[in-house]
Order: C-alpha cells, then sequence, then structure tokens
RNA sequence: GCCGACGUAGCUCAGCUGGUAGAGCACUUCACUCGUAAUGAAGGGGUCCCCGGUUCGAAUCCGGGCGUCGGCUCCA
C-alpha cells in the first residue's frame, strides 16, 4: 500500500497511509491530540481535519492553543447561529457570516414582517446551545457552481446566488464548497471544526442594521454580533474587559467628574464644564509650548464667513454636505442680503491672513497656527460622545512654504508629535499615508508630486507607514497619526497634509530671490486633531484618573470640624500661589464621607487638617496611589506633585 | 441617512394587561463637629422627550418628530 510522509512542526517525519487525513496524522501522534485537533495547518494554511494530506506537506494540528483556533471555533458559531435563526425564523435569507476580531456576525433578511431585536437573543442562543449539544458534524462538499445555483435559487437564497456568480465572474471558479452543520448547509469556503460541540462558550451581544456588502444603496440586512470561546472563563474574563471599557467611557465619566455635558438643544456640540475647561487649558498649553519651539506664530480668524469664500476654496463643491450656513435676519426682507457659512475648517482663513501684504521668500516657512473651533453637520447617527461631534477646536496650522522646504517641514512636525504624544503618555505612534481620493481637485500629477514628498519624508527618518488608498483630503494627500490607548484601542490624532491648490485658489505668492512672485505651498496640519476629542480619548486612556499635572482637581482640602475651616482655607490659598489646583471641602460631613467623595470625584491627593495638622503646621497627606504619605505643608506638598510647571 | 432598542425627579432606575407617579443617591434645612471610602432627621423637586390620534380616561396603546444608545454607511 502507498504510503505519504508529512513533516511535523519540530522537523520530524510523520509516515502514512495513502489518503490519509489530518484527522489520521494526529491520531498516530496520540490520542490526547486527536481528541484535542480542531483543524490542520498544512503549510501555513488551516484546512479541515478531513481533508486529506499531500506527500512532503509540513503540517501542524490546529488545537484550542493553536493560533486561528479562536477564528475557527467563531465561524462555527456563525453557523450554529443562522442554523438557530433558520429554524426560529423561517423564509430567512443568509447573506454572509464571517469572524471578527471579537467575535462574530451573521448578517440576515428576515421575512416580511419579523423584527429580530435583541430581546429574542436568548432564545437564539438557547437553539445554539441545543445545536451545540448535539454535536453535529461539519460535513464538506464540493459541488459544481451550476448544481450551487440550481440550489440556492430553489432555496430562495438570493445572497449566496450574488456570492457564487461573482466568484464565478472574478474568479473563475467551477466548484463551490458547502459545509452542513445539522439541518444547515451553507456556501463557505471553510474551514471548520470537526463538530459544533467544540464550541464551550458562546454568547451573542447585540443586533444591528448592516447594508448588503457594506454599500448604502442596497438592501439592510439584519446583523446579530456574538462571541465564541473555548471556555466559560475566558467567556467571562471577555464581558468583564467590557465592562472595564464601560467603566471608561468617557461619555459616563464626563458628566460624572463635571467635565463636560450634552443637551439636546445642540446635539454634538459639547458644553465644557469648570472641571473639563481645565482639563482643555492644560492640553492646550502644551500644544503651545510645542508651537512656541518650532516658530509657530498664532492667528486667530472668524467662524463665519462670506459663502462666496467657500465657492473660490472648493469647499462648497467637495464638502457642502457637512456644512452649516448661517443666514442674517436681513434676509427675510432682501434676499439679495449676504449668506454666510460656519467654517468647517479654518483654512480659507489662514489663507486670507497670509494672501494681506507682500511675503518675501525670507519669511518663509510661515507657520500661522490657529486654535480654530469649526463646525461640521455629521449626519445623524455618527455623533458619538467627544469623538465624533458637530463643533470641535482644531489645533490647527497651516504652513506655507517652498517646496524645497517642504520636507524639512514635515520632518518637524513628526518630531513634534512624537514628543506631544508621548507627554501624554502614548509612545507607540502609527503613521498611516492618504491618497487621493475620487472627489478632489487638481492635475495627476501635482497628487503624483505631493503623495511622492510625503513618502520621501517619511523614509528619510525612516518612519514605517501604512497606506491608505483613496482616503486623503479633497485639497491633498496626508499624513495620519494613530496612537493605542490603555485598553489598546487605536485611535487616529494628528494630521499632516500637503496643498498645492489653496494657494492657487487665493492666488497667494511670495516674493523670491529673483524679485519675481511664486507660489508658496501650504501645509495643513494638527497635532492632536480635535481638542475635544483628545481630551476624550485621554479620559477613556486614564480612566478618568489622569496623572497629577493633568488633573483638574489636584488635591481636595478636608478640615475635619468646623474649626478647621478658616485653616483649610488659608492652606487652599497657599497653595493656589503655589500653582496647585486644590479644592476645600468644607461640608458639614465627616472626614469619611469627605474622603469617599473625593475618592469617588478621582481626586489624586486629599488634605486633611485638624488638630494634630494645626500643630504641626500643615496637612496629612493621603495620596489614591500610595496611601498615607504623613503630614507636610503646603511647599513640601506643591514640591512633590510638581506644581508651577515642570 | 439607514436598521434595532431606549427616553419617567439633577443621576440610576421601578411603575403588570390604560384609572393623571415612586425608590435610592444628589439637593435644601435642622441637629451632630466628627480622624482616612457614606452621621441622623425633616423637606423641596416631575410639561412621565415633543406633537397628534384612539379612549369616559394615556407615562402606559397607535402615528409622526426630536434626542440617546448599539451597529451600518460616512468620518477628526
Amino acid at each position: 500500500m502507498a504510503k505519504l510522509t508529512v513533516t511535523l512542526p519540530d522537523g520530524t517525519p510523520l509516515e502514512l497511509e495513502a489518503g490519509a487525513s489530518g484527522a489520521d496524522a494526529a491520531a498516530a501522534i496520540g490520542p490526547g491530540l486527536a481528541r484535542a485537533a480542531l483543524a490542520v495547518r498544512v503549510d501555513g494554511e488551516i484546512r479541515d481535519l478531513a481533508a486529506p494530506l499531500a506527500d512532503g506537506e509540513r503540517i501542524e494540528i490546529v488545537t484550542a492553543m493553536s493560533e486561528g483556533a479562536l477564528e475557527l471555533i467563531r465561524h462555527d458559531a456563525a453557523h450554529v447561529m443562522a442554523t438557530a435563526v433558520c429554524e426560529l425564523y423561517p423564509g430567512t435569507k443568509v447573506s454572509i457570516g464571517p469572524p471578527i476580531e471579537s467575535g462574530f456576525y451573521y448578517d440576515f433578511e428576515f421575512p416580511d414582517g419579523v423584527t429580530v431585536s435583541e430581546s429574542d437573543l436568548g432564545r437564539i442562543e438557547e437553539r445554539m446551545a441545543e445545536h451545540i449539544a448535539a454535536d453535529e458534524t461539519f460535513e464538506r462538499a464540493d459541488i459544481a457552481v451550476a448544481e450551487a445555483l440550481e440550489r440556492f435559487r430553489g432555496e430562495e437564497q438570493p445572497y449566496k446566488v450574488e456570492l457564487i456568480e461573482d466568484l464565478v465572474r472574478d474568479e473563475g471558479v467551477e466548484t463551490v464548497s458547502l459545509y452542513r452543520n445539522g439541518p444547515f448547509t451553507d456556501l463557505c469556503k471553510g474551514p471548520h471544526a470537526p463538530s459544533t460541540g467544540r464550541i464551550e462558550a458562546v454568547k451573542l451581544g447585540s443586533v444591528a442594521g448592516a447594508y448588503w456588502r457594506g454599500d448604502e444603496t442596497r438592501r439592510m440586512l439584519t446583523r446579530i454580533y456574538g462571541t465564541a470561546f473555548f471556555s466559560r472563563k475566558d467567556l467571562s474574563a471577555h464581558l468583564e474587559r467590557i465592562e472595564q471599557a464601560r467603566a471608561r467611557d468617557h461619555r459616563r465619566l464626563g458628566p460624572e467628574l463635571g467635565l463636560f455635558m450634552f443637551r439636546e438643544e445642540s446635539p454634538g456640540m459639547p458644553f465644557w464644564l469648570p472641571q473639563g475647561t481645565v482639563l482643555l487649558d492644560l492640553v492646550e498649553a502644551e500644544v503651545r509650548a510645542q508651537l512656541d519651539k518650532r516658530g509657530y506664530l498664532r492667528i486667530d480668524t472668524p467662524q463665519i464667513l462670506d459663502e462666496q469664500l467657500w465657492h473660490r476654496s472648493g469647499h462648497y463643491d467637495n464638502y457642502r454636505e457637512n456644512m452649516f450656513f448661517a443666514e442674517p435676519s436681513e434676509r427675510e426682507r432682501d434676499e439679495h442680503a449676504r449668506r454666510f457659512a460656519i467654517r468647517p475648517m479654518n483654512c480659507p482663513g489662514a489663507c486670507l491672513v497670509f494672501a494681506d501684504g507682500r511675503h518675501s521668500y525670507r519669511e518663509l516657512p510661515l507657520r500661522l497656527a490657529e486654535f480654530g473651533r469649526v463646525s461640521r453637520y455629521e449626519r445623524e447617527g455618527v455623533l458619538h460622545g467627544l469623538l465624533r461631534v458637530r463643533a470641535f477646536t482644531q489645533d490647527d496650522a497651516h504652513v506655507y512654504c517652498t517646496r524645497e522646504q517642504a520636507a524639512d517641514e514635515i520632518v518637524e512636525i513628526v518630531s513634534a508629535i512624537d514628543e506631544l504624544y508621548a507627554r501624554f503618555g502614548f509612545d507607540k505612534v502609527d503613521v498611516e499615508l492618504s491618497t487621493r481620493p475620487e472627489k478632489s481637485i487638481g492635475s495627476d500629477e501635482e497628487w503624483e508630486e505631493a503623495e511622492g514628498m510625503l513618502r520621501d519624508a517619511l523614509e528619510r527618518i525612516g518612519r514605517e507607514h501604512r497606506v491608505n488608498p483613496g482616503d486623503g483630503a479633497f485639497y491633498g494627500p496626508k499624513i495620519d497619526f494613530h496612537v493605542t490607548d490603555a485598553l489598546g484601542r487605536s485611535w487616529q490624532l494628528g494630521t499632516c497634509q500637503l496643498d498645492f491648490f489653496m494657494p492657487e485658489r487665493f492666488d497667494l505668492t511670495y516674493q523670491g530671490a529673483d524679485n519675481r512672485d511664486h507660489r508658496p505651498l501650504m501645509i495643513h496640519r494638527a497635532l492632536l486633531g480635535s481638542m475635544e476629542r483628545f481630551a476624550g480619548i485621554l479620559i477613556e486612556h486614564y480612566g478618568g484618573r489622569f496623572p497629577d499635572w493633568l488633573a483638574p482637581t489636584q488635591a481636595a482640602i478636608l478640615p475635619v470640624a468646623d474649626r478647621h475651616g478658616d485653616a483649610a482655607r488659608a492652606l487652599g490659598a497657599e497653595l493656589a500661589a503655589l500653582g496647585v489646583r486644590a479644592r476645600v471641602d468644607d461640608r458639614g460631613e465627616s472626614v469619611g464621607r469627605k474622603i469617599r467623595d473625593a475618592e469617588l470625584a478621582k481626586v489624586p491627593y486629599m488634605l486633611v487638617v485638624g488638630d494634630r495638622e494645626l500643630e504641626a503646621g500643615g496637612a496629612a497627606v493621603r495620596s489614591h496611589a500610595d496611601g498615607d504619605l504623613g503630614t507636610m505643608g503646603a511647599g513640601a506638598f506643591a514640591a512633590r506633585i510638581g506644581a508651577g510647571g515642570e
């Protein structure tokens, strides 16, 4: 009888009967592995355990411990969910159900009149549990395209038919694979675990709408999200992580800590409360430090400008659906009265500043920075706390320079970004290069040159980056900067965009050494992007417990009894003079209560003032992080937390 | 914009199948003057998101709108 030999991960050869499968290989290695086997990785690619092996392949048995195993059973779980859903809601049309980072989903079209909401997830889960308990086998069948089309047409599964037709058209396939588990058969390229019983812990999460193939013009399907793990323990750890993220949610912490609030009267536009305004000021001071250090000049330009300006800048044609317009009430009587727009970007204002007067080449690069408040009409349904708003302040700047100077400027901007982010505890900065979008102005050659300049600058400083095709601004390509927060989530912050066109449109010139007029290049750049959004990210990054220097209130001064009130207030004044942000809590409450409230407000230090402290002079310092620090005076405390600038 | 859910006191929420509202915390007042995560008592506070409709009667049922949440699309 013919034999075949495969190589195991440690290099040892394994001889098997011809036609042997991954399951046979696992069994040959040992009964324990045979039981644990979920799939087999052949030359790096995961396949079904039942698939036949070929001579000379390098194989690895995939178990729950292996990389990719979680994706495998989550994909299994998606099939099981579809099985349950199709049983509970006959006539359901299925589409696709892949594993995703945190679990899986499946998109369904339910029969007319049937809606599924989160309250239905329990019964779907119950039905899934039955199929998992039954330990149904995943059986693969490779069939001809014609047969598959006939089958899915007969079953009135139009999405599957469309998927097959596209596979034929785009990849020229002649056969497709089907997987059956229990009563359910799905078009699927696999692989799958041997049976449904391998899914130990599964949990459905939420129901959401999702366009078929992500296309807004096509039908909206009902997406059900879920997740699956190899153990109940892993599942509860996952649910706990979600709980943690919830506890850090800036939308919850913001109002709780008195940082900001939202009101129905102005959806998507935050109201900053006193504590939050302190936070914003502290963030702004860090940005200003970078501006001062790097030769920026500060300007401030209007938020409302004539509509004509926006025609000139190209925003009206390319950005109108995101803009708010403002009309004077005069228009009620006179329709010819001027129309204004509320700026969605600061660049036209900066261009008007540059256009004022003549500029010599000796002035370049001219760096004009502006903490510019912009307003953008974001579609309802996309707003999300501070992270997606309709009005925000950009730490914006526009650098006017020559083409020769551009690369140096970009390098300088990247350096400012690295320094600034590190200051806030973000050490890992990812860079993304976005190229020409469909809706844009300018010629191909200019875009190519601009994209090349950005690429060259990144290469010069040896910065790795990802390319994001078609994601640039309408006036130029850009580099975006992302950070990863304490929970491992990625956020886009800064941006650096090259622009040949705005200077053209505003006819900006400088006088060169040759005494002739030249067109400057313009770089739009923001270090933090949106100040408000960045504050929201900081809140989540620190879970509301800011480092000492960033805490809006650094110390709560707690008099033990009323007779200590004067001493407490005197201490407060002394600390204020030293640049410490302290707050006296002189309510008629117990010390225990005041401490509790200060803890809940996430104030890093508590200064207790009682008889003992009056005598010693100072306050008993309790820190959230380190507990009792002993008694010290105002000067020693201020020095400890590095007040008055570091 | 689209799909689904939700909207009751400042906050978190209760209020079954229709009979015009309740708790805890917060707030105010009084008493207590307190030593490292909640002192006690009393009191005030609500167009039940808005507009229509059904009904003798709507927080509750129906329709429309607004807002919020989870997603999709879009996006800083």
